[in-house]
DNA sequence: TAGCGACCCTTGCATTGCAAGGTACTGTGT
DNA sequence: ACACAGTACCTTGCAATGCAAGGGTCGCTA
């Protein structure tokens, strides 16, 4: 992969398991679900890359699930959030704000410096 | 490591490049500087991260650095931005932007459906 | 019963942060 | 002159993880 676009991949890379908990606190859902909500942002994911991220969530009990039928097809883990995801998030919620902050303040020194 | 540490960690990690970029373009500067810089954010990175990090910045034509003397030690590789890299880098200032927004959406989106 | 789409999951590869270790230059103390 | 400490640059090997590719199962429909 070309390395310029490699390097804003990474950026996003970062943030999904961050983005996947947010969406998941948005109410239940399964996978295929996710991956929808996240193409409606600049996040892109696809079934290789989600399917052991939520099995991480999940062993590290994070996210929990429910099986539940579908009408067109097998069915499917809907996922929700546990306590301790929620909590979690919280937390994470508040380091990626003050992340925004550092990023802002690195761009601010450097233009303060022109 | 923890589970829950390593997840912000990677936030941090995805936005490394940036980060350096962004110092880089205030002004020239060595490995050290860099990292002294970091460690006022929230961001730590270590050398065995920072040079094979600026060796490949260099080879993809993003920094470039001349030698210089130092009054206590070894001589120094001192980096600056090159055209492309400035460019590069404008460019990266925008996704950032971008990601921010799709996040603070997808928190949005949620806070809605409670 | 054959085909298809929707789901779930696994394997192997490439990237990359990091711990640990290595080399080289400069100044200082003896 | 020699050893040592401090500073600087770099490499090696490991572990985590996104992703492409491939595989299995279920339920509907023709």
């Amino acid at each position: 992969m070309d390395y310029l676009e490699n390097i804003q991949a990474q950026v996003r890379k970062g943030i999904l398991e961050f983005a996947i908990l947010i969406i998941i606190k948005g109410g239940e859902i399964y996978a295929n679900g996710i991956i929808k909500k996240l193409k409606k942002t600049d996040l892109i994911v696809v079934e290789g890359t989600l399917y052991p991220l939520l099995s991480r969530l999940k062993r590290n009990e994070l996210v929990e699930y429910v099986w539940k039928e579908s009408k067109s097809g097998p069915p499917r883990k809907y996922y929700k959030l546990t306590k301790k995801g929620a909590e979690f998030l919280d937390v994470l919620e508040e380091s990626w704000g003050s992340l925004y902050k550092s990023i802002n303040s690195l761009i601010k020194d450097h233009e303060k410096s022109n």
